[in-house]
DNA sequence: ACTCCCACATAGAGTGGGCTTATGAGCGCG
DNA sequence: CGCGCTCATAAGCCCACTCTATGTGGGAGT
């Protein structure tokens, strides 16, 4: 074997050989709740020798002790510690995950039909799915996701019961209620001269970029047309704002995108965030009904828990 | 076969059953940003139809259609736009783990030795983490975690380039430069009647009430007891914060947690925040070196990454 | 119109990781 | 001193994922 064996160049990926399943990160945080092995199994409804095998075949992939083992049963490691909590993170990723592609699966028998737009069902719809299930185990939601003239039209279809948009104006034979605002923001991977600039950029700067863009009827797309007097230059049009990140990230050039969709990227530097003078990239987010239905029953749980959430 | 048949309970967990594993989540975001399975099935080093295989099984799992397949490419359906997003968190929750995970490592020829408090190591080092390798991809960073004492132990004994600290003084010998800033929040579950107060809670209060806490010792501990005067009482003492947002949110009690501990459960409502009077529960969080010795090379590097992004 | 290339699907075989049951060993407590 | 708990080991089964080899359909270029 000479070094002619060429190294996969593996750019993106592979995380899954260094990353445990999820089935093992859950196993670990019920023995870090827990304080036993047996007891974590038994939760799972796995035997306890399968818990000990998956533990021990974690701690071999990961190069690390993980637990520390005695009779009187187990204890993470101050390594097991840290690890324990970024699997949390990955937990809580999934639990909102489920939540929303349960609701995906269109039952018809629900008892909560929900429309939304695309940036609200993707970023803060899992999250109240879950806090809903918590106050209303048994309430089975379905969630058809659609711009803002779809979510009207389920609503006075009497296809949907709750509605939520972020459009600029609020679709006629609605009643609304705001229960966020949601900015959008200019980024550019840290390399990007713009990462530099001392002043904000300008309205007629944007304008004149060819941006990274959402396709368009977008409501990304719409307000920034709209702030902009209708001309957003594309320099690539994209299906969704996973690929729109991803493109910035690589630095493709600059893209606009909701300031919900930037958690990780940002506090990363993945991507930065470039100051801009003049221009309202702001919108309302807001829950709708039709005129009259007040909400009631699951439906107005379900609106309280934004109201209360939403920032 | 009556209604004996006893249903497993699954209070927690099953997630595994119903979230796909990271490599098919992986693989999904991979189609969404390259159009087409057999590119992204390229890229991950696998086959068409293994890729193929993968989607449809994922597909099946969820019981929603993903992707569009055509002679021509592979587009997301609405649907599965949605879900690639969701599984984009999950991705990036698992990166965070990889790049802590490697640092755990103790490799003895890591270019970039890193010696930080729990917190910090938790919850910021990941992501500083990721964000250096963009940078500096070939620098192999190791990490060990402790109190201030370790910290600045394994600094004085160059056993480390750069440390992090929250306590409330920096320790002897070393010089430090303030990155950020956290502050202690006091939370129940929602049920908890102190979730309906309307004064915030006082300091005499908080003393008296049996709290859910992390060990003795711990940084946390260590500021809540100096804010209160050295007697918060301890209804249960876990150790991690991971069990102590378990216990919480499972009612047994009000808990301490760092803020940086609690962005999903707050947002979703599964714990909430009450506010507290006139007690100082903030620190700052401190990069510290021994004095004398500016960080420079990978350790600057990372210095002025933690800078920039510090809240 | 014919061909080439790319897209995805299908078929059948091999492999490995995780599961199970069965059993053994260490520690603590009555 | 034995019963309870803890975790570890061994042997066998099974299924998910993988591969190679092949088939089908559409777009583009000659």
């Amino acid at each position: 074997m000479s070094a002619a064996e060429q190294e996969f160049p593996e750019p993106t990926g592979g995380l899954a050989r260094r990353v445990p399943e999820l089935g093992a990160l859950e196993l670990l945080l019920a023995v870090a709740r827990l304080g036993s092995l047996g007891r974590a199994a038994r939760e799972l409804g796995i035997t306890q020798p399968a818990a000990s095998s998956r533990i021990r075949s974690m701690e071999r992939q990961l190069g690390v002790a993980l637990v520390d083992r005695s009779p009187t049963g187990s204890r993470l490691t101050d390594a097991g510690a840290l690890v324990t909590d970024w699997a949390q993170r990955i937990v809580e990723a999934a639990e909102a995950f489920d939540a929303g592609a349960q609701a995906l699966r269109d039952r018809r028998d629900s008892r909560l039909r929900v429309a939304a737009s695309m940036t609200i069902a993707e970023y803060l719809l899992p999250g109240w799915l879950i806090a809903l299930r918590a106050q209303r185990p048994d309430t089975a939601v379905s969630l058809h996701a659609g711009n803002s003239a779809v979510v009207a039209e389920r609503l006075l279809a009497d296809e949907a019961d709750l509605g939520f948009v972020e459009g600029l104006s609020v679709p006629t034979g609605l009643d609304s209620a705001v229960i966020a605002h949601d900015r959008l923001i200019v980024v550019t991977a840290p390399g990007h001269p713009w990462a530099r600039r001392r002043r904000p950029l300008e309205a007629t700067e944007l304008a004149a970029t060819p941006l990274i863009l959402r396709e368009k009827g977008s409501g990304t797309r719409q307000v920034l047309d709209a702030a902009l007097g209708g001309l957003a230059r594309p320099l690539i049009e994209l299906s969704s704002t996973t690929a729109v990140k991803a493109s910035a990230v690589s630095g493709a050039g600059p893209a606009v995108l909701s300031e919900l969709a930037l958690g990780e990227e940002l506090s990363a530097r993945r991507l930065v965030s470039i100051p801009v003078a003049d221009v309202r990239l702001s919108r309302a987010l807001r829950a709708v009904w039709p005129v009259g239905h007040r909400p009631t029953g699951p439906a107005r749980d379900l609106l309280s828990l934004t109201v209360a959430s939403g920032g």
